[in-house]
DNA sequence: ATGGCTTCATAGTGAAGA
């Protein structure tokens, strides 16, 4: 199974990016992140006429979350259980015999902001639930804009990025509170260029110059297998990008 | 230099992203 997730940053702006990209690599599954888009308007029908289903959960302005898939998504779970959340960040499916779960973390703004009492918050929503929800699904995968960069290794300048949100020691550790329940970066798997990133600022030519992040993973669980792990900067190069590229594994 | 660029909601600019 080919699995990515890639945040689009409005899917209105880059649909058309999109369907190329679904035609071109032939994912098994795409999650998407902030298609800021809500259902009533969400172009159902021109992600079908691709050839994949879809399933999603949005909503105007911001956030917005989508699994495309080649199967179909069974037992869709919309939101963290017991988690009151306006803010469209989660959705979760049984694609074959594996659980994906497409999450797009809050950002957290700043240190100092309520934005990131938030998202400390629904982080540990998020562990909560994914304890749970790995004893009921042993295949799962996790994936999606983490908003996280876990090491120093995944930032293009770590002491520019000290006391930030994305790299902060709180942050940090719920990153790793994931891995603890047993779930592995796939990318980390295997090896990879130094200064890989996932994003890059849309300012001061931050792709050109690879200034950029790894904040987009794909966690998996211990009973799945992954053969390889990729982040692709096409998309990247393209006229209008996303600030985001997606990542790709190949699992089982 | 606390900006830079992009999107959305708007019909001037402002918020938010990372």
């Amino acid at each position: 199974m080919k699995i990515a997730t890639w945040n689009v940053n409005s899917l209105k702006v880059r649909l058309e990016q999109v369907q190329n990209w679904l035609a071109a690599n032939q994912p098994d599954v795409l999650c998407l992140q902030e298609t800021k888009t809500e259902d009533a308007k969400f172009p159902l029908a021109k992600i079908q006429e691709t050839g994949y289903q879809v399933v999603y959960s949005g909503q105007k302005t911001y956030n917005g979350v989508a699994i495309i898939s080649k199967q179909p998504a069974t037992d869709v779970q919309y939101g963290i259980p017991e988690f009151a959340d306006e803010q469209k960040r989660v959705i979760a499916a049984t694609i074959s015999d594996v659980r994906v779960i497409n999450v797009y973390i809050p950002n957290g703004q700043s240190i100092d902001s309520d934005k990131y009492q938030y998202k400390l918050a629904w982080l540990a929503a998020l562990q909560s639930w994914l304890k749970d929800e790995m004893r009921r699904y042993p295949k799962l995968v996790l994936l999606g804009d983490y908003n996280i960069a876990p090491e120093d290794r995944d930032v293009h300048d770590p002491a520019a990025w000290v006391g930030n949100v994305l790299v902060s020691e709180p942050e940090r550790a719920a990153f790793q509170g994931l891995q603890q329940l047993g779930l592995r970066d796939a990318f980390r798997q295997f090896e990879q260029a130094e200064k890989s990133y996932s994003w890059w600022d849309y300012r001061m030519m931050g792709f050109r110059r690879n200034q950029g992040l790894r904040i987009d993973h794909i966690l998996l669980s211990s009973a799945i297998t992954c053969s390889s792990c990729s982040i692709d900067k096409a998309p990247r190069k393209l006229e209008r990008p996303s600030d985001h590229t997606p990542v790709v594994a190949e699992v089982i």
